[in-house]
DNA sequence: GGTGTGACCAGCT
DNA sequence: AAGCTGGCCACAC
């Protein structure tokens, strides 16, 4: 990777990658990046994505349960959910509904 | 340059 | 069944 010298770098572009109204899962992120365990990273390389220049959707990004585990981090709580459910996607109790219908793998380009 | 931490995951107790 | 611990690796102090 040229210039990437950030594993963010890649993370971002993974994310930006998600299709418009679909999620996927850190550890899918982790998995495509090369090791599952590298979950924690994918999270926190969200972290920093507030101070990308790019926007990331990181609101499209959930945990292995489909539930909004970074919805703290957006500033406001409300917000990642907001901003699911303005892409369609069906939130309820900080839980994406058909999860796995809308989960979308970072090898799955194909479906763009 | 070592230590701590982190929006996770999976396995063990 | 449910809770805790370890592991993994990159970044900030």
């Amino acid at each position: 990777m040229s210039r990437h010298d950030g594993f963010f770098e890649q993370v971002y572009a993974v994310v930006c990658k998600i299709p418009h109204g679909r999620v996927t899962t850190y550890g899918a992120i982790a998995e495509y990046l090369g090791s599952r365990s590298s979950a924690r990273m994918v999270g926190w390389a969200m972290n920093a994505s507030h101070g990308s220049k790019q926007p990331v959707p990181a609101h499209r990004v959930v945990n292995r349960n489909g539930m909004l585990s970074g919805k703290f981090h957006f500033g406001n709580p409300a917000l990642m959910q907001q901003l699911l459910e303005a892409e369609g996607v069906e939130v309820v109790d900080d839980h994406v509904q058909s999860f796995k219908k809308l989960f979308w793998s970072p090898a799955d380009e194909n479906d763009q």
